[in-house]
DNA sequence: CCATTTCGTGAGCACTGCTCTTATTTCTTC
DNA sequence: GAAGAAATAAGAGCAGTGCTCACGAAATGG
């Protein structure tokens, strides 16, 4: 049984190499990161870093969770620091703090709503770091008077969306308002993407008042 | 100068080449995709491959720019077939067929709208591919009545949208209009792209009725 | 102070992208 | 059809990768 000191000795130089990595992400990307160059970085063999993360994998997997924490720390705050101002500038504001800080953070951002890593699959353990996001929104939108009106053509029946997880996020919320969050959320990250990953190259010339106007526009389609 | 035949021999091999990647990517994913392995599935020595594509990237390129053509054809021709259906069930029957091209083509979907591959600057031929698939949902848009409200909280001034290129799609069309159809269109593709990595799992459970609401609701919002 | 646990090292294996030299095949031309 | 030219395939080899393992060095705790 290791004591607390040799813990925080561990945690601390796992905190060290993680940091090490997230270095040579911006450097080279996600899917071309080495191990060997993280310890070369940290002027140490690599397969010392293998005391600390069994595999490449599993580095990446505390990247990304780091990550999710990063951003959903951003959402959180710009959530709280926002109330008492109207839900739609509410909700432009905290997409403008996603958007910055997928800006200063593209390989971040990308690790975590790109394509996913291959022959990776999410722990249970990034789903709580990951939750932090949407639950920033849902918080703005919760405490909202939104749209009712039929998504789709009529109304969601009750097999489609998991009203256990979503009734934690937005409770007291019909099927059709829980969808159009979601529809809101997911719309949020694919304006980011497109903008991120070079889509709107050649038709978004200010992408900065276009994301703005975009999500005040996806707001008034909430009915705020 | 090659002959008509050797030419015609060597683009045989460099699409039995794709083809062998193609299977890889299917199995491996993209990042991993090992120029020996697709060798060693063509029961040829690695170095053959180099006198098809000077390198990897290359044949991935070549992967990307199939892989726009084909989503971009399907687009098309679910267009063209869908003329004289109203507009909301033209474009929810579009956006069906590039999800399901999605889920059946995960890993090229993941080649083009997912996370850049690094070091990678897409060539200009790719842009021409790629074009294909926002050009099948303009010619759906640009016959239909639009709804011209403001977008955002005022009109979008000219220096945000690049009117060159966007009015070679949607001719006639205000910049509100422009600008809520490629709200739409990366809409679309942030709803597929969060379904296929993985963000949508918890919340949504019969992702094919949602998916289509959504896209009639985004459709509605355009004023259809 | 000594035993035990923890840690860093370096060699080594199997793999990768890529290059270059050496055959071998295929086409062209006489 | 045979000789020459051009395109292709093969194989060795280099530098890099993830990862393992046996070995010493260090820190820790009794």
């Amino acid at each position: 049984m290791p004591s607390d000191k040799v813990a925080a000795k561990r945690t601390a130089k796992a905190e060290a190499i993680k940091a090490a990595a997230r270095q040579c992400l911006v450097e080279r990307g996600a899917a071309s990161l080495s191990l060997r160059e993280v310890a070369r970085n940290m002027s140490e063999t690599s397969s010392a870093l293998y005391r600390y993360f069994p595999n490449r994998d599993a580095l990446l997997t505390a990247l990304i969770i780091d990550a999710y924490n990063d951003l959903g720390e951003a959402a959180e705050t710009s959530a709280t620091t926002s109330k008492g101002k109207p839900a739609p500038e509410r909700i432009v504001e905290l997409a403008s703090v996603i958007r910055a800080w997928a800006l200063t953070h593209t390989h971040e951002y990308a690790l975590i709503f790109g394509s996913p890593i291959p022959n990776y699959e999410a722990p249970e353990s990034t789903i709580l770091a990951a939750s932090r996001i949407p639950s920033a929104l849902a918080s703005i939108l919760g405490s909202a008077e939104l749209r009712n009106q039929p998504f789709g053509q009529h109304s969601l029946s009750v097999s489609v969306l998991n009203d256990e997880n979503l009734a934690q996020l937005l409770p007291n919320s019909s099927f059709d308002v829980q969808a159009r969050c979601l529809l809101v959320w997911s719309s949020i990250f694919g304006l980011i993407s497109f903008e991120l990953f070079g889509h709107f190259v050649g038709s978004v010339i200010d992408a900065d008042t276009y994301f703005q106007s975009a999500v005040f526009d996806l707001a008034q389609h909430l009915g705020l």
